[in-house]
DNA sequence: TATGAATGAGCCTTCATTCAT
DNA sequence: AATGAATGAAGGCTCATTCAT
């Protein structure tokens, strides 16, 4: 009688669980909201996905899934690509995810991630592993071949100042579009800032390498 | 009957609602809690302060102002202090703003105000632009000190590099605990940390102020 | 473990309404009352009618729709009828509505009604235009036929003070019944009151008729 | 420190609580607003009067014994009057009383009244026997010296028929309004207005003195 | 498989009143 | 005589969830 869309009332509901926790957040969100625009009945959230904190689970994995799958760190690299070419690589898929796609749903749901970092919840912490953990470590063995001798911590700090530099355009998306429009991070400066990071962070990593002499 | 401190109602109801707004934030924080706590009627919130929203906001600006005051971007600089000695300081006392004073009430606002970059509420433009603008300003006048002549994009292009590295111990405290708690921000490894940011600051300031030969 | 009659909440409710909203009025009655005699949930007027106020609308609408089925204003009236025995209906028609059925709870609700007239709120427009308009367009439809030739305003003013005598026992009967309290309306004496207003407004319309001569 | 107005605080409050109940009845109006206007403390209501109904009764006992003042039912009449001049004296004040003199509070506060009459609470009782009963004995009498030899229960009769068609403006005076609006009672028309009532009740007197022939 | 009805816990707020000063 | 602080009762409403169908 009232059956809309040709896919289940499943997908429907993820897809709307997407939109509405992305916009309001776990809390803020309604299951009424969300089943309305499933055109799914109330009851259908927690007869699908047993509570509404399950289908939020289900839809920040989603969300991860698809964003892996966009924005590979190693894409186009191969055994001969030099650290700094990988380097270059990395940093450019770190802030191709932050851009986003244009999809106002992603870029929703990419903040509600950001605060999962901040403060994980207890549904977090299987995702951060499988997700957040290999990525970093990627980014550290790229630095370790580019500091040969240097003992891990030295690693470690050098990746985080390079990362730090990359996810400040996601975390102060908001404060920088306030303070410093022309810094914003968008499709059409995407190369500029990622040049700019990578003279940056090289200039940073070969000054860590030679040490401060005298 | 259960009168506790005849007119210290109002300060303790922001003492109670920067403990448990802290802890549960905005929405997941009920008004109940915080006159239990605070020992008042639960009336109290709305007679002292108007509604919930206005007692979130007095905390976040009672919290913003003690972090102001304790965390001086300044402290001990004077006019003979060079640029590289005043974003020593600079660095420092963000850093030591973030590792905090132990008194874990103010550690979980500092999440909140976190929050609060990230997706700013309504209310928190006001307090935005008094607080970071200023803050953020004084960095953006020692960078340029450091690279006379480059252009204003070049200037908060370095800066946000820098600030990078520091907020990333804010923002990613929760991740770097997990994944490389050597890293960990401590009071004990300040300094530590403190130089390397410095050196690799330097590092990239002085690639970027070079620029790239050949 | 509560249940009373599946499926009949909504009626129950209304009825619960009826009661609670004739007693105390719109503002002085509470949900939970009407709940709690509709054996149903706090939450069931929310649930089916949106809210307090969208019940008190519907439990009016619904009281005028039974006086309405109830006391036709036309009852017995053919085309051949003639305008003093239209009238006679009409007047009677309207006390036995004043009077009432020995209903106690529509008795409560005709006072709402009362109120509403004297001092509408926001919802009592429409259901304004639909009942009492039409109503009083056909009694002003007899009086014009006894009075051929008079103007608009003489018709209006005529139907006022006939009208005026029937309301009066409806505004004032409780001041009637304290004062001159043989003259309280009752099913018993409905006909006896209905010839004497028909006899004073047929003597005050022969007056109006032919004018004060000399 | 806020002492503002030059009567005294219960002047200031029985002011405002005409002003505050008038608007918006017993139940609707709040001793802040109350207090607010009077510029008085929250607890001052309580503190002059006792309670918020205590002073909702001055307020209605103020408001009746200022009308009773400006508007006698024998104003002018001498013991020389005919009873029609002295009807006539009646009516027009009656009605005068209803257009009231053009202050907003007074005609609120007379909407009250009606109110009190419709649904008399627990303290209108002395109010209604110290007010309404003469009044209407003093019509009563009017109407008795026109019905020589009438029995009570017909002068009774006569009387509502005529009160009636006054009060009428009073009740419907919205109704009115909304649907025949060339008959809205104002300062302008009132003598008009008399005129007819008089007219319409001298038939219909006329007419219960005289019987129905045959 | 899916739903409409119903629930119960809980939330923020309002308000008249009281009390110590 | 008057007040600012504080109270407790209550009120309307929201929401995730359950259950019979």
């Amino acid at each position: 009688m009232k059956k809309a869309a040709p896919h289940g009332t499943k997908a429907r509901l993820l897809q709307a669980g997407r939109q509405v926790f992305g916009q309001h957040g776990l809390k803020n969100a309604t299951v009424r909201e969300i089943c309305d625009i499933a055109q799914a009945n109330v009851a259908a959230v927690c007869y699908h996905f047993g509570s509404k904190e399950e289908l939020y689970v289900a839809v920040l994995k989603d969300y991860l899934e698809g964003e892996e799958r966009r924005h590979p760190r190693d894409k186009g690299v191969t055994p001969q690509s030099t650290p700094v070419e990988r380097l270059r690589v990395y940093v450019k898929s770190f802030l191709l995810q932050i851009v986003g796609d244009g999809d106002p749903v992603n870029e929703c749901l990419g903040r509600r991630l950001t605060q999962e970092i901040i403060e994980p919840s207890q549904h977090f912490s299987r995702i951060f592993e499988r997700h957040c953990r290999p990525t970093h470590e990627m980014l550290q063995d790229i630095v370790r071949a580019m500091l040969p001798g240097k003992d891990e911590s030295t690693i470690s700090r050098c990746a985080s100042s390079i990362i730090g530099q990359c996810v400040l355009f996601d975390f102060a998306k908001e404060a920088i579009t306030r303070m410093t429009p022309e810094l914003e991070l968008k499709a059409s400066n995407i190369d500029s800032i990622t040049d700019f990071i990578m003279e940056f962070s090289l200039g940073g990593i070969k000054q860590i390498r030679e040490g401060s002499p005298t």
